[in-house]
DNA sequence: TCCTACAATGGACTCTGTCTAAGTCAAGTA
DNA sequence: TACTTGACTTAGACAGAGTCCATTGTAGGA
């Protein structure tokens, strides 16, 4: 946390009370947080926070790699602070629920070069759907 | 094609002009389209053909499982008329570009137990981001 | 052919996200 | 400490994707 604040510092990041306030909002596991809920949390810390700043920190803190996009839903990006960690995501295709997940093996190994269309591929992305406990009680 | 023309009607959908079109613009491999491409290409066919019809059509078509969402970048949803044979995607990262892949074994057993969360896990989605072979040309 | 329930229409509306012009301020400098 | 400046923030307009609804049209059964 504080970490995050003075790597941010140390790569010259010029500090303002609306970017920090948006890097504390942003903490913990299984954060995943809509551009919405960002600024509504920020607000409670810093009422005046306007929505385009919360914006553009968030741009920035993708662009430094310090956070992650994620899209599990077809609505809102969500931004996930375990940027440091390799993972993929489970949801809750109820209560879209999300949980962090590192499944056993390298699923980029998975596709067959005849597969690939000559295609260079660099990344992979997994996402797992089910019902989580809480869903399934009800 | 008209198979699922067919299917359709036999499943008691009732056919109108506007929804013949739709089904029509979905067929093919590899197709992925917009919304607003599928409107596109129906208003060829059926210019007065409305786009809250096409958004109807399609989650229609996506409910009756004959065509699947796929949402591979953060905007627009796609339809994937090739609901039949599971499969994976392949994204270009620079033009986005998409392909249906078959990736080898089965992803949803690669993730133990310990990291499932109590979860009922049902499904997954994976896809690959890559460059393709025109875009890594120029 | 007539009826009626279901489908289509178009326009307003919502939700996410981007852009811009003007005002503000963090941090380096003296 | 006060000054300066370029980067940051703001509010609101704007744009793209998708949904909703009241009205109009029509497929298909009687």
């Amino acid at each position: 946390m504080s970490d995050l604040l003075e790597r941010l510092r140390g790569r010259g990041w010029r500090m303002t009370a609306q970017r920090r306030v948006v890097a504390e909002v942003l903490d913990g596991d299984h954060v995943h947080l809509t551009a919405d809920e960002v600024h509504a949390r920020a607000a409670d810390k810093l009422p005046e926070i306007s929505r385009a700043t919360v914006y553009n920190t968030l741009g920035e803190l993708v662009s430094l790699g310090e956070i992650l996009e994620v899209s599990t839903d077809h609505r809102a990006k969500r931004y996930d602070p375990n940027a440091h960690r390799p993972h993929h995501h489970l949801v809750c295709a109820r209560c879209g629920a999300i949980r962090d997940v590192h499944p056993t093996g390298n699923p980029l190994t998975s596709l067959p070069d005849s597969e690939r269309f000559g295609f260079t591929v660099e990344g992979v992305e997994v996402t797992y759907r089910g019902v989580c406990p809480s869903c399934a009680a009800a």
